[in-house]
DNA sequence: CGAGGCCTTGAACGTCGTCAAGTGGAGTGG
DNA sequence: CCACTCCACTTGACGACGTTCAAGGCCTCG
């Protein structure tokens, strides 16, 4: 747990995959005071129901937010990958409604919300793009909520896949068209809406076609245009800069 | 279509069930150039694709948000009040990712980017409240996501008319337990990812439990305590500063 | 008075959930 | 080094929630 010099590139790639940045925001940023920890897997974060006082940036690893309901369900809300900042929102919503917890062994650093402010006084334009973070976040929500309302399971679980190919790509973390992603079928399940026993059978389909494979804690896309055909999957709501193919 | 003395008070008292306002940030708000127009039941104010230059405040009548996909599906994403500013997010994306419609017959507001950008200039509270706002948006998707995920069609129904009725309650368009509701159940359906049929059918059993009446464009709360247990709701989400029961 | 929405109802079908059991790999401890 | 456990994945059978198709009634509006 060390408070120096800690490794912010990721956020800066992040946001560079949205607008650019200047060198004096660039450099802004590199000195915010951060304060990294290492975590394990299914580790919380922060809890519904928190009032946090910093946020979160991913450094390194996976992370996904989620809400437990009555009954013992859990509705996985979106999947966080290195550069993103999954808690943007407590800058401006007192308390947490929902959790955020690790996927994966991850490197998270956290600003004070005093620091996010002292950086936005300083550099206005950061905070559009950090705003503009968060439009982004809900867009993806949205785009979530036709996925789990109105598709069926196969393009349901396609669509997630292209997702997050191009999401990974933006911030250069795929290689050609694989990338990691440690997730379980009972999250996958759990963030589309199905059973486990269902995202098992509607997998089965998918390598069948032959439009993905699968390895231990990862994934090649070997149709990339029969994946998004299958989905209906259309980058525009991601709102990059510049597109993956 | 006139350009004079608006009436901004539905955006002013929304922003006061969020906020506490100072009087200058609630003169700056009334001094804001706003065009006002009338549209009738059904009409797309802003269109998937397009480029917008201005913001919408609804002043009068009920708007919904939603996105089209193949087949000829439809995904409605959230139902907008009198306060609300539906395409806030365009301030800072440039393209619309979903389409924004009257779900009634509605008086509508636009305020210009630069001039919203001018207000935020001159008060930068207000640009934290209007931040906030679309962060308690996104909150609001994120628990349709729970909804639509995770419950049957019976709590489904039953956490949607909770919403709205508190949701309405804030802005003080409830009468004792019972509100305007102009929604077809085909609309429901869409919003909830439920076919027609089901949806009437559902209705039949919450009307049948007691837990509500329908008229013919509004509907009653019958029993509160009912409703909110069948719909599993806790209004936390909304990030209201005062809650109502 | 006709037309078009919206609501309603019935019946058949299907996607998906639940229950249950079994496999296999990874990590733990004897 | 080999049980043993735990967890993720897999498979089969059955049932149910919800969809689709089809048709009829009611109200509103032109």
């Amino acid at each position: 747990m060390l408070t120096s010099a800690p490794d912010l590139h990721p956020l800066i790639r992040k946001l560079e995959s949205i607008v650019d940045l200047t060198e004096d925001e660039r450099q802004a940023l590199l000195q915010t005071p951060v304060m990294v920890r290492d975590l394990k897997a299914d580790q919380d974060i922060v809890r519904d129901g928190d009032r946090p006082f910093h946020c979160c940036v991913i450094l390194e690893g996976f992370a996904f937010r989620y809400k437990l309901i009555e009954g013992g369900k859990r509705q996985i809300l979106s999947f966080h990958i290195p550069g993103d900042i999954p808690d943007l929102q407590s800058l401006h919503l007192a308390m947490m409604d929902h959790n955020l917890a690790t996927l994966a062994p991850s490197r998270i650093g956290s600003i004070t919300h005093e620091a996010v402010r002292r950086l936005i006084r300083m550099q206005p334009r950061i905070g559009e793009v950090l705003w503009r973070d968060t439009l982004i976040d809900a867009a993806v929500f949205r785009e979530w909520m036709v996925n789990i309302g109105q598709r069926e399971a196969y393009p349901r679980l396609a669509h997630l896949f292209c997702e997050l190919f191009v999401r990974l790509k933006a911030v250069g973390l795929t290689d050609r068209h694989s990338y990691k992603l440690p997730l379980t079928q009972t999250e996958l399940g759990d963030a589309l809406g199905i059973s486990t026993v269902h995202v098992n059978r509607t997998l089965q389909q998918l390598r069948g076609d032959g439009l993905i494979t699968t390895s231990d804690r990862g994934i090649t896309i070997e149709d990339w245009g029969g994946l998004e055909k299958a989905g209906q999957f259309d980058p525009t709501y991601l709102h990059l800069r510049k597109m993956a193919a």
